[in-house]
DNA sequence: TCATACTGTAATATTATCAATTACAGTTAC
DNA sequence: GTAACTGTAATTGATAATATTACAGTATGA
């Protein structure tokens, strides 16, 4: 799994943990535990979506546009891992002689496609809020 | 994904095709597209799972000993693939004093645990003979 | 207007992971 | 005994993930 997923969905939560709903994106990678050029490349796609607004220069930073409680894990794996599930190597040979040889690399593409609606499915039944409410759950 | 797990089904479904459901390594290995090596490991744990036999020395090979009705890639994916969903990487650290760097991790990694469950189950759903079965409808 | 504090982005290094390859001991059939 | 297999591990090579560095562009405030 496509660890910028992660990222993303840490770092839109520390934003709505946050009174103001904004930080820097040095602030967010010592939260997250990566670097600075990390986190601003993940938060620019998350803008280029929509899900934050950045302000560049002194001051500036990433600021929470969207409800919490609105703005899901599945809008997030969209954006950022969509694919994901599929595995980049494939078996047999479109090529081949044998039917099964040649056949394979068709039947489980479509095998992990419907798998990662599923997946996808199962995100889009979390929203940031009620990560952020399992995260205050913890203490 | 792993691609151990498409090894171990491919190889599978080829054997359920073949009329003796018997192969040797450098035979499934060329259906499949790798090398008899790889293969060898892979049929290893299949073996130790108990869905194939072996027989080594002259003549040996692999014998599916398991009906391709009964066994689903849920069970493949178990043996083989079992945790993959789950990201290597972690965001934030225990240690720490923000509520929700100190969290994440652990709230991530309940999430990622449920995915994965629906993802086994979905692999439940599905026989080696049904993978055969796709694969014949193909042609 | 200049220094400062940011983002945006790309280039480069560094690791880590995955897959191919090679090698060889052990086993069975003939 | 030889040939055809499996079992397994070690090594190499390829690819992907991550860290690091760099710097241009932009806004703020003295």
């Amino acid at each position: 799994m496509n660890s910028e997923f992660t990222i993303a969905v840490h770092s839109l939560v520390y934003l709505a943990y946050l009174p103001e709903r904004m930080a820097s994106s040095e602030m967010i990678a010592h939260n997250v535990g990566t670097h600075s050029a990390r986190v601003r490349k993940v938060m620019s796609g998350l803008r280029k979506a929509g899900y934050v607004d950045t302000r560049e220069g002194a001051g500036g930073g990433y600021k929470l546009t969207m409800d919490p409680n609105v703005v899901t894990l599945g809008d997030i794996y969209k954006v950022m891992a969509q694919g994901s599930l599929i595995p980049s190597w494939c078996t047999g040979d479109p090529g081949m002689d044998c039917v099964v040889g040649s056949n394979m690399n068709q039947v489980m593409f479509g095998i992990f496609c419907k798998a990662e609606k599923q997946l996808e499915s199962h995100f889009t039944g979390i929203t940031i809020q009620d990560v952020l409410s399992q995260i205050h759950a913890c203490g």
